[in-house]
DNA sequence: CACACTTACGATATTCGTAAGGATT
DNA sequence: AATCCTTACGAATATCGTAAGTGTG
């Protein structure tokens, strides 16, 4: 008794006979046969074990409890498609939400162009963006706040899914008028000499350079956050810097000079990381495969 | 693609599953096997274009899709088993409403004991009763307010559904020390003489009594609305009267005394009278047949 | 190898459309 | 006679359960 099955066609049908209160006009509503509606309207009746329509050959129309169903079974059909209607929506991408969770050094380069691409042709998905060290941005995704994360670490552990979405080189940045801005070989040690504009001793950067140039160390007069900070400093002459290619774009300026290392400790790679156990959504997967597309490239010079 | 089929059984697969996050256990629930319930389950996906569940031989999770889906397909289902429950109840009688327009005089006598009776075997039924004259009972009827009437006119009409309930004979009210009390031979004509307590000129009693004693005329005294008032004022003396057998119940008191008349014309017959282009709703047909199952009986002295 | 989901497949039920039936205007 | 709903019935489709297949711990 408690094991009712009842189907959308059956209320449609409903709905369209007691409109039309005709079963041969809801029946081509329905794109059936008129006998085939017949039955249909007849095995709601019996499944709800009361008779809806008073009908003989030339009359249709609702009883008592038909009329009480009428105005229920519209707002049930209107919920269920629009129920459908959305997950419509977000297969076609009109819909749904991706969240990303980046190192700010993709998040200010990169990631704007990308995002903007995918807007345009995805307009009605939301985008959000947690720009934030790659440790945090493991534990945005570990927690369901971020779809997946754009991190320095690929992690190897069955808690998650990585792949690599490119490999980035480390440029040294400095004025055009310091002397390693022409220096012929360029090499890790020679950073050892110079006042040195580091990044936070979190970031990814810093712990490649300090690994690199073991057991020499840095001559570190600041430790700063921002990139535009380090720029700042760096085209005021404070010191020199060492900075991943995909964040050069802040470093154009006649002032400065950038010089790429060919040391490949001096490299990283960016991963793309999602949780092992969950799919990604429709949405974040559409952005996920763009990412893959449009890889960003790692300036050579 | 707006013809979509969904079901309450694909519904509740997916809520079992999401649930149970087992397709074994979640396919006992709904009393299927294994693979059928699987295959459940894909249609559904399969329906909504979207997978919902992601599932290895290990573990089974929502989708960002599926978790997107849980809480209104709940709601659906919830409000789906509502309409059937609700239905249910109004077949089993457990609810519903009635409303009969009846006339005053079976309002006051016969009713009250049926809608005890009717009440006590469907506690759940609303009653609505209105007491009115034959064509206002009609009225009701024919605006949809009523399911049906007690009326004492049988319409021959396309429009109504007729059908007797029973025959109802006129009697004398008088009081005891009356002349005509005792008389051995009680004819129409006998009332003339005597000043006479009547009902409105509306009533079905007034109309058969007319009637039959044209071209006579009473001797009208009082012309008066209510039952009650008509017993208070023959009890006085003010008048004798003439009621249908089924109001006696007001007059049995030792001061009066009430004799029938064998004369068919003062006889009126009450119908149950209904529309034609509607059916009774449960609730109105279970009270009409109990009406038509005790029918009252108009007492024969 | 035990467990859990999927695939394969033959049997059973359901649903379909065509055609005939019945009632009403 | 025309119209409209119902019944009848063979055909197409869907769904079921059993059994075999596959992948994972």
């Amino acid at each position: 008794m408690g094991q009712m099955n009842l189907s959308t066609r059956q209320l449609r049908a409903f709905l369209a006979l007691a409109e039309l209160r005709s079963f041969t006009r809801a029946a081509n509503r329905c794109h059936l046969s008129q006998p085939a509606f017949s039955a249909l309207v007849r095995s709601l009746e019996e499944a709800l074990g009361a008779r809806l329509f008073d009908r003989d050959t030339r009359n249709v129309e609702l009883t008592a409890e038909g009329r009480l169903l009428e105005e229920p079974a519209r707002r049930l059909v209107a919920d269920f498609e629009g129920l459908v209607a959305d997950m419509g929506d977000r297969v076609a991408r009109r819909k749904g939400r991706v969240s990303v969770a980046a190192l700010p050094s993709l998040a200010a380069g990169w990631l704007p162009g990308l995002f903007a691409e995918f807007r345009r042709t995805n307009p009605g998905v939301d985008l959000a963006l947690h720009d934030t060290l790659s440790d945090q941005c493991l534990d945005l995704v570990r927690a369901g706040r971020a779809d997946f994360a754009l991190a320095a670490t690929g992690p190897e552990s069955p808690e998650w899914t990585t792949e690599v979405l490119c490999r980035d080189r480390f440029h040294l940045v400095c004025r055009r008028d310091h002397p390693l801005a022409t220096k012929a070989a360029l090499r890790v040690k020679d950073l050892a000499g110079y006042p040195f504009v580091h990044f936070s001793r979190a970031s990814s950067v810093r712990q490649h350079l300090e690994a690199a140039l073991h057991p020499q160390q840095m001559a570190t007069v600041l430790e700063v956050e921002h990139l535009t900070t380090v720029m700042g400093m760096v085209e005021e002459g404070v010191g020199i810097t060492v900075v991943p290619g995909l964040t050069l774009f802040e470093f154009e300026r006649g002032s400065l000079v950038h010089r790429p290392f060919n040391l490949a400790g001096l490299t990283r790679t960016i991963y793309l990381v999602r949780r092992a156990d969950r799919s990604l959504s429709i949405a974040a997967r559409s952005l996920y495969e763009l990412m893959i597309e449009r890889k960003p490239v790692s300036r050579r010079n």
